[in-house]
RNA sequence: GCCGACUUGGCGGAAUGGUAGACGCGACGGUCUCAAAAACCGUUGUCCGAAAGGGCGUGCGGGUUCGACUCCCGCAGUCGGCACCA
């Protein structure tokens, strides 16, 4: 008979023992057969990717399907730095959820595209001249290769780069269904500008001014459309880069003002650019964050990026001016009475007219900044303010006295003019301050000093006039933003005091409306998405200019507009500080391409292209529905493919991706744009889902510790070595240990390459996602990977005789306990596997297999479960182990297995006593046990009677089977 | 400043209000070996104790509860986002 196999006869050396060696034999067999056998392919209901059957007509086939799954990553940009192990995280736990998702009986879908425009490749071709496709399509061709090696069971049918002619044809497509739509305010969603020009037409609908269209010029018939389209060109302030050469969306503008890409100053500006109307979406974009299952932080995030906040407009007239008022907005309309002066930004274009030739009498010197009169005062404050940067201005001015800096001094400058506060006829005086900001709100606020912070600091420099009008708690000095009864808010027939701030506003606005004054309105932080870049690696526009410099769209048939060839790739860019360039961007280079004879509609004429590209965002604004149908060419997505994988699932659900997961990076730019476009197509009716992406996971990051020596210079990390007393050296020499990012220049990285080499994929695979919460991030520890190593290998050993590469495999029965624990170990890995806990999946994994490997349990019927729930983690080895068993197929749709209630339950439970809250005892009792004969049980025990020590028993609590607690 | 998340052994981390520290790394002890490495087996929060057992322990201070890592209040620290947004 077989000599009991333990501990001593373990031969590392044995033939057939799961090593690196074996492990990448068995690897790259899988991936060969999986890739030849098609193995991950996913039908779709119609197309080219529907399943061959005959001639059926798509419609029947869609139901045979059966469920889908989608399930995304956010796409990598391919570097030409390469990967390091961190990359691969979401990856892989985005592939364990699709494996087991496919074990579950869905139809999964799961592709890996390319964002393939972006800068790097570009500035990489203006130092080598080598066209950035080449470069890019290169760097796609290493990651594919080294992703490959990870057994990543995607459909390879389905994947593209945004750079693809044929991908670029409909990025370019959904340009121009932007450009060629309009908001329609009343009915809450985008419409085709045909629908408009129609109405404008038949004189359903008058232009704005009240204009009709038959007396409108042609000229003014198309600036009133273009007005109204949702992708427009604008001439208005933009971030301006000249460091780079181009302008950048605010998104894209960290907080210190500085590019986020190559951190140059950025300056606002006015330039003529393309623009997004995104903001027409802000309270769909914010409302519909109630539907989708993401993150609260990210969604916190969405809405403070679109920063929606409800209040009033009001007018104050202007003291002695005609016509002239100021409009301001205000979230308080409840302090209206506290307003003791105004403010206008410097910017405002009130500014000038109301400014009068001379101060009025006995005005107060610091309100003059020393002029002599308000309009040298003014136009001195106005120059200065624009001279400082958006970096200087939030910053604040340094103080008198040459303070620090830390708090923002509030500088501004008297009007000289007065305005009429319309609730008590009060007449205060008008301010020019660079605290007020023209992007926000209407650029003029009315300063309430005692319930605003800024405004009480302004006051306080300025001596303004400071009046409560709300009643902060005694005791209470300062400023007091919170609630509390109004007081001294009363005049004529507007009487707010004793209401609370919230019944003050709603009646404070019920009054401005009453009287026409205001009117409750809300206000948004979002800008309109700047969608224009001075590059040349992106989408060119879709779009040529004619004589009078309107822009027209290109038709359809000849879309993708290609990029031409262009001796030069770079912009022009400038000295980081200057402000007053003009952008140039290389496509303007290409003359010969730029001048174009078209006819649309008009018969031939000379039109001028666009020469700015799409920002690097476009691409990946719409990928999702490209994996939907990837070689459609009449469409981007076909309907039928859209709706059955990403239509609604039930009725007034948003649908979308059924899992997206990737880094929280993208938390505002990419997935508010993707929401933005995927809005507008969804009202154009190109698409059946409201949401692109249903559920969002941010999955954390991969951190690595780095070194420095003595010096700062960075050291090898996998040659610093360790010391007891918890101390570094690298080559003798003491070195600083620092925690971050794994990169080059750290000389802190791991390639996945070496993990393959040293461990093999399904290792590297299960160290990943066993090393914590796929959320957190934490830091690699490449000693730490062997771990994962010997549990496979112990497991390798329940199945295969490591000396003979035999079969281990027994038809026995299992005992009840290890059928107990299969039954476990199934229903918690179920349940893990559901919530994307991989970490204690794995755990209880290897808890059944050292169970295993006591008992050195062999049977089939314990031990075919056992690689079935490994396969979406390890699924090379599990594969392997499923063939040798004697199955010919693929595992990959072999059904997870389910647990048996009947062996879900154990035979004898642990009890624990407690006596005043601290355990006291344990007891073994048969799990159906009653309350009564449990609480006598754990009474009778030794250690709870001595630990009682005869003190009278308040109160039992039995929790049977498993607790007892005795109160004493 | 505002918003959000987090804080558990030497390290990564487990724990529907019910045995804190699963699982893994490391460390220590052992088996095998001439030896070492590898592998395998065992121990491993901390203090007292020969043991039985006991004290203390989830950032800090309170509270609720028979019972709190978990719930509530306050504080500190770390990280992320926003930031003169009216």
């Amino acid at each position: 008979m077989t000599p009991p196999d333990t501990t001593s006869g373990i031969d590392p050396d044995a033939p057939h023992r799961y090593t690196a060696t074996l492990a990448d034999d068995i690897e790259r067999r899988w991936q060969d057969r999986w890739e030849a056998e098609g193995t991950f392919w996913a039908p779709n209901p119609v197309g080219d990717l529907a399943p061959a059957t005959g001639a059926d007509s798509g419609d029947e086939d869609a139901g045979e399907l059966g469920d889908k799954f989608f399930i995304m990553d956010m796409f990598p940009y391919p570097s030409g730095a390469g990967l390091h192990v961190g990359h691969p995280l979401g990856y892989i736990a985005t592939d364990v959820v699709g494996r087991f998702r496919r074990m579950l009986g869905d139809n999964v879908l799961h592709a890996l595209g390319y964002d393939a425009y972006g800068l790097p490749a570009e500035l990489h071709s203006i130092q080598t001249g080598e066209h950035p496709r080449d470069n890019t399509l290169a760097n796609i061709t290493t990651m594919k290769r080294q992703l490959r090696r990870l057994g990543l069971a995607h459909d390879e049918r389905r994947s593209f780069a945004t750079i693809d002619p044929d991908f670029v044809r409909w990025t370019q497509w959904i340009f121009l269904q932007v450009f060629e739509s309009w908001y329609d305010e009343d009915a809450q969603r985008a419409r085709p500008i045909s629908e408009l020009r129609a109405e404008y037409e038949s004189g359903a609908r008058n232009a704005p001014d009240g204009a009709a269209w038959s007396e409108l010029e042609p000229l003014e018939r198309s600036l009133l459309i273009d007005s109204v389209r949702l992708a427009y060109v604008d001439d208005s302030p933009v971030n301006w880069c000249p460091g780079l050469g181009t302008v950048l969306a605010n998104e894209e503008v960290t907080g210190e003002g500085r590019s986020e890409r190559g951190n140059f100053p950025v300056y606002t500006r006015k330039l003529r650019q393309w623009k997004m109307r995104i903001t027409a979406y802000s309270d769909r974009l914010i409302d519909d964050l109630d539907r989708v299952d993401w993150p609260e932080s990210v969604k916190q995030m969405q809405r403070n990026w679109i920063g929606r906040s409800a209040g009033a407009h009001v007018r104050f007239p202007v003291v002695g001016a005609q016509d002239a008022a100021i409009d301001v907005f205000t979230t308080r309309p409840d302090t209206l009475f506290g307003a003791t002066y105004m403010v206008l930004a410097p910017e405002h274009p009130l500014v000038d007219s109301i400014t009068p030739d001379q101060w009025p009498d006995e005005v107060s010197r610091a309100w003059t900044n020393g002029q002599d009169d308000p309009r040298t005062a003014v136009a001195a404050y106005r120059a200065a303010a624009a001279a400082k940067t958006d970096v200087e201005r939030q910053a604040g001015a340094p103080g008198p006295g040459g303070s620090a800096g830390g708090a923002r001094d509030k500088t501004g400058v008297f009007t000289g003019a007065h305005a009429t506060n319309p609730v008590n006829g009060e007449s205060i005086p008008v301010f020019v301050a660079d605290y007020v900001l023209m992007g926000y709100g209407t650029g003029a606020i009315m300063a309430v000093p005692a319930h605003d912070e800024r405004d009480f600091d302004f006051a306080t420099a300025y001596g303004l006039d400071i009046r409560p009008v709300v009643q902060a708690p005694e005791g209470h000095e300062g400023v007091w933003t919170g609630d509390g009864p109004a007081i001294n808010s009363s005049h004529g027939d507007l009487d707010l005091d004793a209401l609370s701030v919230d019944d003050a506003k709603t009646t404070a606005i019920t009054w401005l409306q009453d009287h026409g004054r205001g009117a409750g309105t809300t206000t948004y932080r979002l800008r309109d998405w700047l969608f224009s870049r001075q590059r040349y690696w992106g989408e060119p526009f879709p779009i040529v200019y004619d004589a009078q410099g309107q822009p027209h769209a290109v038709p359809d048939s000849m879309l993708p507009v290609d990029l031409p060839d262009v001796p030069d790739y770079s912009p022009r860019t400038f000295a980081p500080d200057d402000v007053t360039s003009e952008p140039e961007p290389p496509l303007a280079r290409a003359t010969d391409w730029v001048s174009v004879t078209l006819d649309l509609g008009d018969g031939p004429q000379r039109y001028r292209r666009e020469t700015n590209t799409m920002p690097n965002w476009a691409g990946s604004s719409w990928y999702e529905l490209r994996y939907a149908d990837p070689h459609n060419t009449d469409r981007a997505v076909d309907p039928q493919n859209e709706q059955y994988w990403l239509g609604p699932r039930e009725a007034g659900g948003t649908g979308g991706v059924d899992l997206y997961v990737g880094g929280v990076e993208h938390a505002v730019l990419h997935l508010l744009y993707a929401r933005f476009w995927h809005k507008v197509l969804f009202d154009l009716g190109h698409v059946s889902s409201e949401e692109p992406f249903h559920r969002l996971f941010n999955q954390g990051y991969i951190q690595a510790y780095a070194f420095t020596d003595e010096r700062g210079t960075y050291v090898e990390a996998a040659d610093v070595v360790e010391h007891e007393d918890g101390s570094w050296t690298y080559e003798g020499r003491p070195v600083q240990r620092e925690y971050g990012k794994m990169g080059k220049s750290l000389k802190n990285v791991v390639t996945p390459d070496e993990m393959y080499a040293e461990y093999g994929a399904d290792t590297f695979r299960i160290y990943e996602m066993s090393m914590g919460p796929l959320d957190a991030s934490r830091p690699w520890e490449t000693r730490a990977v062997v771990g994962s190593q010997r549990f496979l290998q112990r497991l390798w050993r329940l199945f295969v005789d490591e000396a003979t590469g035999e079969v281990r495999v027994t038809e026995d029965a299992a005992d009840a306990e290890t059928l107990h624990v299969l039954h476990q170990t199934i229903d918690g890995v179920r349940a893990d596997m559901d919530g994307l806990r991989f970490n204690t999946a794995i755990a209880k994994l290897i808890e059944m297999t050292n169970h295993l490997t006591k008992k050195q349990v062999r049977a089939r019927s314990v031990l075919e479960p056992m690689v079935l729930m490994l396969a979406p983690v390890a699924p090379h080895v599990a594969e392997e182990l499923w063939s040798r068993m004697g199955h010919t197929g693929s595992l990959a749709r072999a059904p997870f297995p389910v647990a048996d209630p009947a062996h879900l339950a154990a035979d004898t439970v642990t009890c624990v006593v407690q006596v005043a809250g601290k355990v006291r005892g344990k007891i073994e009792v048969s799990p159906d046990i009653g309350d009564e004969e449990l609480e006598a049980l754990a009474l009778a025990e030794p250690n709870v009677v001595r630990s009682i020590d005869g003190r009278p028993i308040r109160k039992i609590i039995v929790r049977a089977p498993k607790l007892v607690s005795v109160v004493v």
